[in-house]
DNA sequence: TTGCTATGGGAAACCGGTGTCATTTGCAAG
DNA sequence: CTTGCAAATGACACCGGTTTCCCATAGCAA
C-alpha cells in the first residue's frame, strides 16, 4: 500500500518543484507558469493529495470551520438549517460544528468569544432568537470571525443577513382568512422579545386594520412558541364570548396545541374554528386536519447563508449576489373554512 | 491591550521553564515537580492562557472533533442525539461536527474514509440506519478513529454500542395491547434492512405467539418509515375484513399516519381502532388523540455515546463503565382503549 | 555585449504545540 | 568518594503547511 497520506514535500519532490511551488498551485498563486502548475497539478491528482486542513488551520491562523450557534435545541428548524448549509459546504474544504449556547448565562459572550477565538473559527451562522442579540454580532466584528444573521427582519445589513419577511406573509395568510369570511379572528402571539413574534404580531394587526376590523384585547393571548402555551392561550380565546371564529398562531408548534385545545372542548376544526399556524414544521401535515400555515423556506435560506460565509473565498464572486431575503408562502391546507355562522 | 492570545513560548518565559514543561502541564504529565507544575499552572490562569488546538491537532496527528454521521438529515433524533452529544462534550476540548452521508451512493464509503483521515476525527458517532452498516465500523477501525454505533440490538460489541431494547419493548407494548382485550392486531412494519425494523416485527410476533394469536399475513403491511407509508399500509390493513381493533406501527411517523388514514375514513380511534407507535417523538404528544408510544432514551443514549468515545482520555477511568445498553419506556397516552366489539 | 528590470521559483523561518533524547540533580549503594 | 540509577527538566527536531525574502534567469533596452 502507498503511503496513504502524501505531504507536500512528496508532491513537490515528485514534482522536481519547491514546497512553495506546490502551495502557489493550491492557492491559485496567479504569477505561476501554466507548464508548472499543469505538472504540478498532475502529481497531485496522480497521488490523490490533500492538503492537511491541521497543518493550513496552524499556518493560516484560521480554521476551515463553519459553527451553527443556536440557543433553542429542541426547534425542527435547526435540522432544515443544517441541511441547507451542509449542502452549500458539501465538496467545500468547510465541515459544520454545531454550538448551542445559553442566552440568559452571564457568561454566554465571553463563552462564545472564546470559542471562537480558541478555535479560530472562519464563519458562523447564527440561528433565531439568538441571532437577534446585536452584542453577539458586534463580538464576532471584533474577533474578525464572519457572521451572518437569521432571521425575520427589516434588513438593515444585507451583508450579515439572511431573512424572510414574516409580517408580509403574516398579512396574506390574513387576508386569505378574512376572505373565507371571518370576522372575529383570535391571536395566539409569540413571546416577547422576539423579533419574529413581533413581526408577525404587526402582520396580524396590519390585516385586521386594513380591513377594518376591530381588535378587542380579549382576542390576544400570549404565547411562548411551545405546544403547551398554545394549549394554555387557546383556552383563554375560546372562554371569550362570543368567540373567535378563526386562530392565528404565531407558530406551528403553538398551532398544533389550538387544534388540541379545540379536540379536548368537542369544537370541531375547521367547521367551527379555522386555524392557520406558521413555520411549516412537519407537524403541521401531519395532525387532522392538516394545518393551514405560512412556509419560509429555511433549507434554501441556511444555504444562502454558508454561501454568503464562504463565497468571496471559494465561489466566483458571486457571494454578495447571494441573496438576503427570501419570500414566504401561504399553504393551504385543511384547517380553514368559512365560518359556520354565516 | 495585553497580546490577545498568549503562545505556550510566553507562558514557559513567565514561569521560567521550557516550552516541553509547560506541555507536560497541560498534558498531565506525572513526573513533575509538585512544585513546578503549582508555578506553571499559576502562570496559565493569570494569563488565561488556552492552547491553540489546531497546532495540537497538527503535532498529535488527531483533531478534537467528533463527527455525528447519520444518513437521514430529517430525523427528529438526529437532534436528540446532538442535544445528548453536546451536553457530554460541554466543558471539554471536544466539538462535534455534523457530516450526513449518502447511503447509497457508491462512494460512499470512500467519501467517509477521506474526511475521516483528511481531518484526523477523534471519534465518531453512527446513527442509525447508517449505523447498521458493519464496513462501516470497519472503516473506522481501519484508519484508527474511535466510534460508537447508536442502535437497537443485541450487544454484540458493547464497546462500539450504545443501544435500547427495541424487542423487549415492543413485547411490553403488545403485552398491554393484548391485555385490553385485542385479538386481532395490525402491524405497520418497518423497512427491510433496517435493524431496529426486524428487532420491532420480532417483539410484535412473539408477544403475540405467546399469547396463543394468530398473525394472518394480511395483517402485516410495509411501511418506510414515513408518514406516507403509514397511511398506505393502514388503508390496505382497513380493507382488510374483518379489520384489525389495532395496529402497532414500527415508528411515530407512520403511526401519525395511521392516525391520519383513520380520520380520513371515518374511524374513532380509540374508539373503534387502537393505535401504538414507537420512538416517542413530539409528535407523538401532538395529534389527537396523543399517541401511546414506546419512548428509548435518545438524549441519555448520545450523551453516553460521546462519553464513551472521549471517556478514556478525559473523564475518571470511567470510560468502560458507561452503559451500553438502555431500557425503553412504554408511554400511555389516549390511542389505546379496549376494542369495541368486548 | 553589458546592464537592468520583471518574474518564476527556492531556502529558511514560522505557526504553536508534542516527541525523542540528553542532561542535570539528588541520593542510596558499593 | 565513586558509581549507579531514577526523577525532573531542557534542547531540538518535527508535524505540514504558509510567508518572507532573496536569487536566478530571461527578456529587453542601451
Amino acid at each position: 500500500m502507498a503511503s496513504a497520506k502524501p505531504t507536500i514535500n512528496d508532491i513537490a519532490r515528485l514534482a522536481g518543484v519547491s514546497k512553495k511551488t506546490v502551495s502557489r498551485v493550491i492557492n491559485r498563486s496567479p504569477l505561476l507558469n501554466a507548464e508548472t502548475r499543469e505538472k504540478v497539478e498532475k502529481v497531485i491528482r496522480e497521488t490523490a493529495y490533500v492538503p492537511n486542513p491541521q497543518a493550513r488551520a496552524l499556518a493560516l491562523g484560521r480554521n476551515f470551520l463553519i459553527a451553527l450557534i443556536h440557543d433553542n435545541p429542541n426547534s425542527q428548524m435547526i435540522l432544515n438549517m443544517q441541511q441547507g448549509i451542509l449542502e452549500a459546504l458539501r465538496n467545500t474544504d468547510f465541515e459544520l460544528v454545531v454550538r448551542p449556547v445559553d442566552r440568559g448565562s452571564a457568561t454566554m459572550l465571553d463563552d462564545v468569544r472564546s470559542f471562537l477565538v480558541r478555535q479560530r473559527m472562519f464563519g458562523v451562522v447564527l440561528l433565531p432568537p439568538i441571532s437577534e442579540n446585536d452584542q453577539l454580532a458586534r463580538l464576532c466584528d471584533e474577533v474578525g470571525c464572519r457572521y451572518v444573521r437569521m432571521g425575520s427582519a427589516v434588513l438593515d445589513d444585507p451583508e450579515h443577513m439572511v431573512a424572510s419577511n414574516d409580517r408580509d406573509a403574516v398579512i396574506e395568510a390574513m387576508r386569505y382568512l378574512i376572505a373565507q369570511g371571518h370576522r372575529r379572528i383570535g391571536l395566539v402571539a409569540g413571546p416577547n422579545g422576539f423579533r419574529s413574534a413581533r413581526e408577525r404580531r404587526e402582520g396580524f394587526e396590519f390585516a385586521l386594520a386594513e380591513a377594518g376590523l376591530s381588535l378587542p384585547r380579549s382576542l390576544v393571548a400570549d404565547g411562548q412558541y411551545t405546544f403547551e402555551s398554545g394549549i394554555t392561550a387557546t383556552h383563554g380565546l375560546l372562554d371569550v364570548s362570543p368567540p373567535p371564529t378563526a386562530i392565528f398562531s404565531c407558530n406551528d408548534e403553538m398551532a398544533a396545541g389550538v387544534l388540541y385545545a379545540a379536540r379536548v372542548r368537542g369544537i370541531s376544526v375547521p367547521e367551527d374554528l379555522s386555524i392557520i399556524g406558521f413555520d411549516d414544521t412537519p407537524i403541521a401535515a401531519r395532525v387532522w386536519p392538516p394545518l393551514t400555515t405560512v412556509r419560509w423556506p429555511i433549507v434554501a435560506m441556511g444555504h444562502s447563508a454558508a454561501l454568503k460565509l464562504i463565497g468571496e473565498t471559494v465561489g466566483g464572486k458571486s457571494a454578495e449576489q447571494e441573496p438576503s431575503q427570501f419570500l414566504s408562502t401561504l399553504i393551504r391546507r385543511g384547517s380553514v373554512a368559512p365560518p359556520a355562522q354565516l
